[in-house]
DNA sequence: ACAGCTTGGTTCAAGTTTGAAACAAACCTA
DNA sequence: TAGGTTTGTTTCAAACTTGAACCAAGCTGT
């Protein structure tokens, strides 16, 4: 089949979006570099663990949460570790399992860093829409987020004779935002 | 001033925007790289370079429509340099200048890699959206972007005497979109 | 109880990105 | 026109990412 390009509108979208996730990515990561002196996602890691109960998650888990591979996420916690903010811990449960466990170095850091960066994507991302457009930008993007990992899990769904994943619970946690 | 935090649904927004944006640069990296063998970002080079008068872009204006570096840009260019997609040379009226000239073998690989590229890139995303969210998308990170470069070009223009740029003409050219 | 598959994590090398120099050519300005 | 600043580009080391192994521990069927 022929190809479909893209329409005039559909180009106009796209080199916009290109431009401004790139842009907004590297102002972010500018930001928490200086003053949490480390990048966008490690931050998100500390976040993250905050949010979780006990502090702490898996690491496959976490990995999935941020949509990361795993060997991206063992670098990062690794240099965390080294950096005292987080801590490894094994699961009991599952003797394979790793956990990565925020330390109060971990909270410390985050508190001190949290509002500046929140501070920062207000006022490059949301100071600049309005309310509708924050419910816009959310739809498409649940949207697009499905999309993909459908695409995986169904993937891996349909090759699995069990359907449904077993998962330690998440949920809750008033923190830091990220 | 006590740190205004993200409202519910910026906050929803917001992860769902991280989500999106880092499942979606995975899947269309992945892609290009097995059918292209190089990241998006390389794509784009030779993209935009396809595009421009004489196929040729001086490195800073490259650069700057696509919001990178310049070192990451020389990476990129010296990299298909070496794949032979991409041949550079001085610019005749600027003898610090260097020129990024597309080659045809680099023409010959856009045209065998745009395609599938340009699915990708409708199967993830533009089959996913009506007409009107493609036009909120625009509209969001136009205004997004506009934002971020607006900070560093005001800031400069600020600090110049100058407050215009004469730069090469650019635009037109109908070629393997990106 | 054991062979074989799956899952959770790490390791390692190769590739890419960052940011701060280093350079050279162009542009003032006295 | 010499000296000082700005602009265009590259270089270099350190940091980060990728993907393909690899290893160990759980699970399965026999």
């Amino acid at each position: 089949m022929t190809t479909r390009w893209l329409s005039p509108e559909e180009q106009r979208a796209w080199r916009a979006y290109i431009a401004a996730s790139r842009l907004l990515e590297d102002a972010i990561d500018r930001q928490l570099q200086q003053e949490g002196g480390m990048p966008h996602l490690f931050y998100s890691v500390l976040a993250n663990l905050s949010d979780a109960p006990d502090r702490q998650l898996r690491m496959t888990d976490l990995a999935e949460t941020l949509k990361i591979t795993r060997s991206r996420l063992t670098y990062a916690v690794t240099r965390l570790e080294r950096d005292g903010l987080v801590r490894r811990e094994n699961c009991r449960w599952d003797k394979r399992g790793s956990l990565a466990v925020l330390t109060d170095e971990g909270v410390a850091v985050l508190e001190r860093t949290a509002p500046g960066h929140v501070e920062t994507v207000r006022a490059l991302l949301f100071d600049r829409l309005t309310p509708e457009q924050v419910g816009q930008l959310e739809e498409i993007c649940t949207g697009i987020a499905q999309g993909l990992q459908g695409e995986n899990e169904s993937a891996a769904a349909a090759a699995e004779d069990v359907p449904w994943r077993r998962r330690s619970g998440s949920c809750s946690g008033s923190s830091p935002a990220e």
